[in-house]
DNA sequence: TTGAAAGCGCTAACAC
DNA sequence: GTGTTAGCGCTTTCAA
């Protein structure tokens, strides 16, 4: 059907040596180029990626295994990913894995038969289990946005500090005077939620303020979790007089419920948001923001990919940890007693 | 390295034909099951999908071209989409174009040299000129919620009823008795923005109303997009007294508009949105919705897709159009003149 | 049921 | 700079 190699050796009169090495970027005589390039325009020669892949043992694809599609964080980083990746010629293999283990493991059992050349994977499954294979073909493997510790020097990661981030929020609340702080946060269990309720503690003990239970509350990093979760915290006896919320849709969320109960900031209440701030430009202009940099988290990790493809299989694991901003906006103030 | 069936038969002593029809499900006598199946453990042998594909000529991979990645419409379906896929054993490679008709058309390009076995596209470019070699090289393209009229009977497509889901919504306004109605569409010259205008025409025409473009509102299918044209609805002197939003990112910076404006709803301004009743569960637990089937759209699409592939290369094409539902709430009322 | 052998489309020695 | 050739790891006739 479609045209090989060998039609356009039959074609031009030339050798296969040849025309590979005109389409792997040697030099050829200037005539055989024309030549060439009038042979492939005739008979519509299109490269086959299989075949090279099958000569060169390398696919050049790289698998993506995620806990879902529909989560912003997440997609930006996808795309930000797949853009520097495909401009190098990889293609990426996406697969949700719906937070599910047993899907994420057959994720990665799937794209270790179409042996993908690297595996990126925001984890689902904390003990790692799920690598082995991978790990044991000799790929690549780079976690991002959670870290597995147990696979620390058998893996790369693109991290934010968390702790830091969450540490930033937290006293920038404290140095306003506050000791009631709410804190809104994933799920139980993921890295992410524990290490940012770690930097949370910390800063409250720096401050010397005890933690209360009451004032931490799980949105399972969604609109309708983070709404709810505010909602739980306006209902409280002692209200905080300042709130932290640790992802961009629990933010929204947030910021409907405090709008909704009819709560003034920052009068009523400092809040402090995550992520995003480009969407909330128009709409909730003066918000003070914890931001990732999401698109660097991509691209960092799709470089750093290259980079451990590029080595020749000799790559040593690299832990690239991205700091976090905070945007001062007019959300927060001094707690007048 | 990694072990091949050349090394299972010498391990096992048995053909490669047997082997090969074992992994094929091929009836293979017991003892050699046994056999095949202690080799495979001890070597760890992992079937190439890539030396399969270029043998069976089937990559057993579909291509996914989108404009976007960001937007929760777009993940929804190519979640669905990828999770029949996969089930399938098709690999779901994904190019987010950023709506960008030359990203697009490479897009399409790099597919076709990986061989994939088919195409699935949200179309940016309203020509279908960058479907061209996929077209050529004979594979199945199936366009998803966007039709390219000049591709009608060359593509298959899985769409919505977009005119009717705006003369839906429209109906049920104008058969409350408004008669001023604001409507917030996507991006201008978008298939589904013109399809969404036309029904809200037709509907206000049915009711004998005569259009004022004042009331038609782009925003871009954004929420900040649908953020500032609800502001500028609002700023009218003469107000519309009911309000249709076209999409999911849209209706969550409508609400937060009109939530910010103090306007009740449906006392000040009956309102209709789109899409994800799930997540205004807790948050706007009664708006009257218009309705995709994203999930729908997805395994459709992956369905149709399927079809097309076992075909053996001499499908039909079809044009799917699955209809919007109107859910029901308390975000309308009749007009009070 | 099983084995031997050819070949999918490409790359990369190697020889010219 | 160019041509010849031998595979990459599989599937699939064809014979046994």
């Amino acid at each position: 059907m479609a045209a090989t190699m060998k039609d356009l050796a039959r074609e031009t009169g030339l050798g296969l040596a040849t025309l590979s090495k005109y389409f792997n970027g040697g030099t050829v005589r200037e005539k055989n180029r024309v030549l060439i390039e009038a042979a492939v325009r005739k008979l519509h020669y299109v490269p086959n990626e299989v075949a090279r892949s099958l000569k060169t043992q390398h696919s050049r694809a790289i698998g993506v295994v995620i806990p879902e599609l529909s989560n912003t964080f997440i997609t930006s980083i996808i795309s930000s990913m797949e853009d520097v990746l495909r401009k190098h010629d990889y293609a990426v293999i996406v697969c949700d894995c719906r937070s599910d283990i047993r899907r994420e493991k057959e994720a990665v059992e799937f794209l270790m038969h179409r042996r993908v050349d690297g595996l990126i994977n925001m984890a689902t499954d904390t003990t790692g289990a799920h690598l082995k294979t991978a790990l044991a073909a000799g790929i690549p493997v780079l976690l991002i946005d959670r870290l597995i510790e147990s696979l620390r020097n058998k893996v790369s990661a693109v991290i934010i500090d968390n702790a830091h981030a969450a540490g930033q929020a937290v006293r920038k609340l404290t140095g306003l005077g506050h000791r009631r702080i709410g804190l809104v946060l994933g799920s139980p269990g993921l890295y992410t939620t524990d290490c940012r309720l770690n930097g949370y503690l910390d800063a409250l003990k720096e401050a010397g303020i005890e933690p209360d239970d009451e004032y931490i509350r799980y949105g399972n990093y969604t609109m309708d979790g983070g709404y709810q979760a505010v909602q739980d915290l306006l209902a409280l006896k002692r209200r905080p007089t300042a709130l932290f919320v640790t992802n961009f849709e629990m933010t929204l969320g947030a910021m409907l419920a405090l709008q909704r109960g009819g709560i003034r900031i920052p009068e009523d209440l400092s809040v402090i948001g995550f992520d995003k701030l480009e969407l909330f430009g128009e709409i909730f202009p003066d918000l003070t923001l914890i931001r990732q940099p999401q698109l660097s988290i991509g691209r960092e990790a799709a470089n750093l990919m290259l980079d451990l493809l590029g080595s020749g299989g000799s790559f040593s694991h690299r832990i690239v940890t991205l700091s976090t901003e905070l945007t001062e906006g007019s959300s927060v103030r001094v707690l007048k007693p």
